[in-house]
DNA sequence: TCTATATTTCCACAATAATGGAAATATAGT
DNA sequence: ACTATATTTCCATTATTGTGGAAATATAGA
């Protein structure tokens, strides 16, 4: 990951009604959900909700399969957790007790 | 952390010259560095790095201590880890091998 | 108090992003 | 082929944000 491709990410995240879908696909992962239930949990109107899952499929944050007349959508690991590598990185010089940043403080 | 301050946090981080002052306080944590040490290493203008420090200051992302003409920036590692903590809250409903999302995929 | 240095505030310009209804597209079942 | 359901695209409106020079403010030392 370098530093666009994190801004692309976070940008992504840092909108409510995107980090309310990508919290719940956390939470409902590895499954995932269709749009529809998305939108009905969530109550978002579908044209909103579809914009903000392009988005968050375009910064790698989401992925989807078709099955039928649905769309699966779930969280992509991957790039969630190359994005807090890459927030973390070096943390503290690289000085031991930081490489869990959850100690520092 | 709730959705509103995450927002804001993501927000902050959301923007390349904002990113670059993070994660370089990120790596020189726990001492931090001078305002004016940041504009050199980064090359940004005074008041455009003032103005990004005030944003991640109110995001609760950084802290500052003034030590007589200097004001020394770090990280406030605690917003950090709530808001990463918030990001992967419930992941996979819980299940067992979700409990680090380092896991996941 | 005067000077040098550090940081912040002010300001105006330019660019980008979120919203939701209506229409379009796609798939499944009969 | 027709109907119902699922999802996406189109579009126009509205609001918010980043930038950096110049001036203002603050602190230290002589």
């Amino acid at each position: 990951m370098d530093t666009k491709q994190a801004v692309i990410a976070l940008s992504c995240l840092a909108q409510e009604a995107r980090l309310q879908i990508f919290r719940l696909l956390v939470q409902t992962s590895p499954a995932g959900l269709a749009a529809g239930e998305i939108a009905i949990r969530l109550n978002m109107p579908a044209s909103t909700l579809s914009f903000h899952l392009k988005e968050l499929s375009h910064a790698g944050l989401v992925k989807s399969v078709q099955s039928g007349r649905f769309v699966y959508y779930s969280t992509n690991f991957n790039t969630m957790n190359a994005l807090m590598a890459f927030l973390t990185e070096n943390c503290c010089g690289g000085e031991q007790s930081c490489s869990k940043p959850e100690n520092c403080s």
